[in-house]
DNA sequence: TTGAAAGCGCTAACAT
DNA sequence: ATGTTAGCGCTTTCAA
């Protein structure tokens, strides 16, 4: 009945009684010396912080985020609110991110918000409170969340995107749209579809850069050309059905990213359409799987906006946000969805 | 230079002031009793219980896990071991267990533990010690490793794979790899080519299921039909090729998982081969873009795996790891990939 | 049933 | 440059 393995039983007491009163008196020093040293405050000699270090390394010493923080310092934890963390994007995005925040000894809490309950049943009850020192949103954030937010009075910085007020690691999505756009009107395309997702309508982005670009080349932008699904593959494929049912129905589509894009061309296959022969498709994102498929992107550097986002909590803790916001670039990924329209109207 | 937008600047204070004992005088109790009102702890009538609860409710009071902690509480916090949050697996199965965690009023803590000098990096380190009440590992464990964890004293459980000596949640992988060679064998397949993974060499795997699978259809298996590869698409890519390479290619694949698989229908569509007519492929997973490309494959409950795991977390928490293990079921999942072999041999 | 008191392990003044 | 002294906010004996 009671276990056998090595998994604990009893109520689950902490391991590694060693305090930091220990190492003090194993290195010869007060309490707070040691803390000094090992917390990079001033006032240490050099020798007596090695001393210290060495025997905190040697007791195995770990420190306890607990007593710290109570003490008022950090706790050492940073939270993170995502919306998906299935979605290859975000698992990127936390990869990097978790890489940088380890190298600087900060431990990643993961706080899902993804669908409306999720959100609310967050911001409503702030389960981050008090735990951490900083957090970073993958995800927008509106005005009443923003204040929730406020309240937790820690920094917070956004990847992945532009969110509001906050300082962000993102590329310029509506130059990586155009990106996307000025290759297929270069190919010679004029009539062309975009599938964009729900709530993405930001002023400056996919969306806008569709219309932009359009307009540039001299097409006056078709409404009926755009659709909004939901950002997977099922909302591609529903997209492309849709343009495939109009009366006119576009010769190239820009969908709002890589798992959108293969929505499409599996419709598009399922219709019998050849691709790109009949009818071109890109995204955006470079997903592992676009290449795989031999799929036409503009490929964007999600793990490092993880990354540097880690950064830019890193700045923040020691009170220097110097950077209010970064843009990383795109490129566009040449491969086989994309070609001249067929026939020359 | 000093920012301008809503991050906090000095030295990042805590919000919420409101003190237990802010509540127990709201109360007209002492510290004491109230700590024990809201713990839910015994001795508390209960109208004194439900002037405390109110009081807390009013004064807006959020207990800090800090200090708790330091008095001798649960840390509410569990750590979790992934190795590539950026795969669809991984990313399901943190979706799972952050969901049931949360629902707990736990936090999950993430740790990456990929390349070998992360994972040696980590269990060096132990950066989770003293900072979890449990640990989710999603992740084989070698012997070594888990002499570390058990020096963390906590509770451990595994999810998406079984993992030595801990309690799980998993699929029956050989079950599953019987599921998809069955297919194969039954759509008349005989020459069977295997795209395996590297470390997956579990003696009651996939692997292992094809091996029987084939001794059952009376097949000697032929060794040089299987490959190893890395368990991405690109291993998939990679180890078809191999297949096609050999004197006596296969008329069928079974790709350890989906990503494998795209891989694998990305070579042989470059070579100019049709799928399935002539060769068949089969993954197993059930990724979404498995649904896309029109993959056939054995479908395992993901995300399940991981709300499992975190109900696991909790029994053990409350001290009663009641089950040590739970097999989930697994299913085939007909689409495009798979048909009979072209030419009777 | 309730209260008083003693820490949990650490950091941050303040002294030296 | 280092040590001393107070707590941080809570839980938990132990008394009342």
């Amino acid at each position: 009945m009671t276990g056998d393995t090595g998994g604990a039983q009893a109520p689950l007491r902490s391991a590694s009684r060693v305090t930091l009163d220990d190492v003090a008196r194993h290195a010869g020093v007060s309490a707070a010396t040691a803390s000094r040293a090992l917390g990079g405050g001033p006032h240490v000699a050099a020798a007596t912080r090695e001393r210290v270090r060495a025997a905190a390394e040697e007791l195995d010493y770990v420190a306890s985020p607990e007593a710290a923080r109570l003490a008022g310092g950090p706790t050492g934890r940073v939270a993170v609110l995502v919306p998906h963390p299935s979605r290859w994007f975000f698992g990127e995005l936390l990869e990097g991110l978790e890489g940088e925040l380890r190298a600087a000894d900060l431990d990643l809490v993961l706080f899902r918000v993804g669908g409306p309950e999720e959100r609310a049943a967050f911001f409503a009850r702030l389960p981050a409170r008090r735990k951490v020192d900083a957090v970073v949103v993958l995800t927008p954030v509106d005005e009443t969340e923003h204040a929730r937010l406020a309240s937790l009075d820690v920094a917070v910085v956004a990847a992945g995107g532009r969110v509001a007020p906050y300082p962000s690691i993102a590329v310029d999505e509506h130059a990586a749209g155009r990106q996307a756009m000025d290759h297929l009107l270069h190919l010679g395309h004029r009539r062309i579809g975009m599938i964009d997702v729900e709530d993405a309508g930001r002023p400056d982005g996919r969306r806008a850069a569709w219309e932009a670009a359009l307009r540039d080349a001299g097409v006056g932008p078709d409404g009926d050309l755009v659709v909004t699904v939901s950002a997977d593959g099922e909302g591609g494929a529903d997209g492309m059905a849709r343009l495939l049912g109009l009366r006119s129905p576009p010769t190239a589509v820009f969908a709002h990213n890589d798992e959108i894009a293969l929505g499409a061309v599996r419709t598009l296959r399922r219709a019998g359409l050849r691709v790109p022969e009949d009818l071109s498709v890109i995204g955006i994102d470079d997903h592992p799987l676009a290449a795989l498929t031999d799929l036409t992107t503009v490929a964007q550097p999600v793990r490092e906006q993880g990354r540097r986002a880690g950064e830019l909590v890193r700045a923040a803790l020691r009170g220097e946000l110097d950077q209010q916001a970064a843009t990383l670039p795109t490129r566009l990924v040449l491969r086989g969805t994309t070609s001249p329209p067929a026939a020359p109207r």
